[in-house]
DNA sequence: ATTTCTATGTGCGCAGCCGTACGGAAACAG
DNA sequence: CTGTTTCCGTACGGCTGCGCACATAGAAAT
């Protein structure tokens, strides 16, 4: 990760308003993340919030026998950590990165405080959560009614929504844990996907080749949690697009060479 | 549905303290759910928000091919709407009536007032959309780990804990579009049950015999979504427990009566 | 009572995924 | 360069749930 970190790459963080952003600003604390860092435990108490910029971390739910399946995925678009608002001080699914990168973090009591004054970042923050639920339950009715290699294709692509780049870092041992399923059974759907020419995978390393090649592949849950999130949060399309320019206004220089060194 | 209606028999509404409660109460209109009635469509506007007493709504998703499966159960122990809380107007879930009775139901604008004033209601309502959270999840991950015979005790257990009785009226292709499995599969699952002395089948028409002997047999899931809502809504199982006397103190007497007629 | 409809029971072939096992090849460590 | 580890490909039997077809029986309608 040799590219420059700045909050504002998060996409919630850049949708907020100057006047919030530069509330929080002080308290955002550039946090590197380790590919298999574990966020937060199930059940164990929360302390931050996290922002990722670069990295993309997974939601899991593990089950008493070791089995585990991927509730939900976090990226630049949203935060890790809304359990702390909603007033449970935990959940029951643990935070794995998925994606080495960065993230910002942030004490949970600031962003509880900031969220109880009922201001624009309570509202981004509630929407995301409703988008959350999309996402939830899309990957309920996804588990129960579409084959693996729907699922495969479905999951390659929010990866790469949330990537700079179209080389995704993960085995497809990862992958599977993810799913839920067998290792054997992502090396068959990859393999077609590989035959077929829209992906190359090479020990661990996935090149996307052809990514409307996947979107074709790919059952409607992808497209119906993209519209979805795109509907809650117009605000983090803008955001994305936007140059970087105007994320590096004058009062964010100095911050931004402070990260270089951390 | 014979009983008296008064909507603290909602526990959501029963965890409130006095204020909150009797400003809501003038609000608060008394509505029959027929079974297979349709609260809310998915991607439609929602208007109001349902307290269930006595009813109890499924949250299903319909995919583009009609095939449908249930995210999420709201009985009386809390709300149908939290979308609207959340800034989102709409959901991709339908909320279908999955067990007749009557629900008490607000303006959503209303209960959005009463939502940003930051007080006891805010609470209750955050901690109760955690704790769907959990269900959401839990849901995903039982659908993809385990048998349908184990989804079946889940289901079934769940609805009892919703329900006053041990009686269930529902078909089993009815249960089947729930759980998103095909109606023969839930005659075999339902069969062994049925031989195993645990329930009683006859025409859409179950009766729970066992209900230690479900238990027996059900996932860990339904345990952990249980110990999940006792843990952030402790207030509904006191309200739960609580003899029907302190949910009719004078200043309901009124209501009450008004109910009968309604 | 007869018909019609609805709900349930049963059977059969099939596809998808699982559990298991094994082999090969690339990366890595010494 | 060599042994080890990690990662990927492949194969086989088995089970579960699917799609379909059909039989039966209770309930409702006429």
């Amino acid at each position: 990760m040799t590219c420059p970190n700045y909050p504002r790459q998060n996409h919630l963080l850049a949708a907020l308003p100057p006047a919030e952003y530069e509330r929080l600003l002080p308290e955002l604390e550039l946090f590197p993340l380790p590919l298999g860092h574990v966020l937060h435990e199930s059940g164990i108490q929360m302390r931050h919030v996290y922002f990722p910029t670069t990295a993309i971390v997974s939601l899991l739910y593990v089950m008493e026998n070791g089995a585990s399946a991927e509730i939900a995925v976090v990226g630049n678009e949203g935060v890790v950590g809304v359990a702390l608002l909603m007033g449970g001080e935990t959940t029951l699914n643990r935070a794995v990165v998925q994606s080495a990168g960065y993230c910002y973090r942030l004490k949970g009591q600031l962003l509880n405080d900031e969220f109880f004054l009922a201001g624009p970042m309570q509202r981004l923050l509630l929407r995301y959560t409703q988008a959350l639920f999309t996402l939830m339950s899309q990957t309920a009715v996804c588990n129960r009614h579409h084959s693996l290699d729907q699922q495969l294709c479905r999951w390659l692509l929010l990866t790469l929504d949330r990537l700079p780049s179209n080389r995704i870092n993960m085995t497809q041992e990862m992958i599977a844990n993810m799913l839920g399923v067998r290792r054997e059974g992502v090396t068959e759907a990859a393999g077609k996907l590989q035959r077929a020419g829209l992906i190359e995978y090479q020990r661990g390393k996935i090149t996307v080749l052809d990514r409307e090649g996947l979107e074709e592949r790919v059952c409607e849950c992808y497209a119906v949690v993209k519209r979805e999130f795109d509907r809650l949060l117009p605000e983090l399309i803008t955001a994305a697009t936007s140059p970087p320019a105007i994320v590096f206004p004058t009062t964010l220089r100095t911050l931004a060479s402070k990260e270089a060194n951390g």
